[in-house]
DNA sequence: TACAACTGAATGAATGCTCATTCGGTGGAC
DNA sequence: GTCCACCGAATGAGCATTCATTCAGTTGTA
């Protein structure tokens, strides 16, 4: 996510010609609009903050999005595109299934970790993205539930998860989980690492709550 | 939550006299503005949506509250009281920290899964309002993480739960997993029950993924 | 019982403001 | 001189909120 090249490749949705390229100012756009909404909500922004915040006109805003949608769409599908990259050329080389999800939960909470203002975004606009972006939100959710359940599948198979839990609960529940620590995070006062959770996440999953049980 | 009273004393926050108070009318646009609400976002909907759908004039709408954001506060607000007066007074009753995980998991996925608007506004709105109605929810939140953290601090202490969890952490995961199935219910195209799922998510916390246990 | 005076809940058209978006013009690069 | 990225003031649609007016119901009077 936070090394994505991010080339503008066609940068407004639907024009694919007789756009500006300036690869700068099309980041610093998307940089600034992602500030601005973690600052005060997608709705309570205004096109001319983000502009400002960009250093650049009202209407040059216009030459790179074709609308206030289309930017917040933009940056969460560019930052889980990267996300999803990263994950799933890491796992791959992963062979227990404890492991990978290990890995899947420090960067997931590494990611938003490392970004707060995107951590905000993702916290508090996607969901009510989930109605007017809905097709993106639930897509790319998919993808992500597919790795935890691959991942729970796998360890199933070869005996080391218990079969009778389904493995589509499980991965609603972990991601639930990192999702909420997240949140839990973006609104906390203090300072800490969140990367630094993944491994009492991940515990709590694989062994439970309960004392009895033989190492 | 569904059996509340719902007896509109003081329907307008601050004035405290000189106002209508006719329960049904009361009743009829806070069920009218969720329904809307749970329709198209807060911010997608209109004061006079609301009114329309209430049966109501626009300017009766404001003989009962004080504006838009007041409508999505005060039912938010109803809700999460009534549901945690409902969780305080059942779990008292069990002694066994497991079973007021089972009953407090239950009543939270029933809560929500006996009123589908609600839970749209819930799962939807109510992170957003984190932001411009921060000191209720974040209060209310509290709350609910102290039933959680106090049965796993109970489980611990008599020796059922183990001790190097962080109560903190755990609470917050298993909320968030709960949160989790609630989202994943409300954009499901299946009808299922969602208390139904209670039992399952807490299974996980209370055994974890793994094979090898004695039970 | 009949009627006038009064009350205040309810109405919905009018107001006024807040932006997203547009577009005619500017200036720098080549 | 031409082109085009960029500018930012102007536009106008959308919408929360207000308030002058209505009228159903209640009280008081004879």
């Amino acid at each position: 996510m936070k090394d994505d090249p991010q080339i503008p490749v066609k940068p407004n949705g639907d024009s694919v010609l007789a756009v500006p390229r300036n690869a700068d100012k099309y980041q610093r756009i998307l940089d600034a609009a992602v500030s601005v909404f973690a600052e005060k909500g997608f709705f309570n922004s205004r096109v001319s903050d983000i502009a400002d915040r960009a250093d650049v006109a009202d209407g040059t805003v216009y030459l790179y999005f074709k609308n206030k949608d289309e930017i917040l769409k933009t940056a969460i599908n560019t930052a889980f595109d990267g996300f999803m990259r990263q994950a799933r050329t890491q796992l791959e080389k992963l062979a227990d299934p404890a492991d990978r999800l290990r890995r899947l939960a420090f960067l997931h909470l590494d990611a938003l970790g490392s970004n707060r203002n995107l951590a905000v975004v993702f916290q508090m606009e996607l969901r009510q993205s989930t109605r007017f972006l809905s097709e993106f939100s639930h897509h790319h959710m998919i993808e992500y539930l597919r790795l935890v359940r691959t991942a729970i599948g796998d360890g199933q198979a070869s005996g080391f998860f218990r079969r009778e839990m389904s493995d589509k609960v499980v991965a609603n529940c972990f991601f639930g989980a990192l999702d909420e620590m997240v949140t839990s995070w973006v609104l906390s006062e203090h300072e800490y690492r969140l990367s630094g959770m993944a491994d009492a996440v991940v515990d709590i999953f694989l062994n439970g709550m309960r004392v009895a049980r033989t190492p």
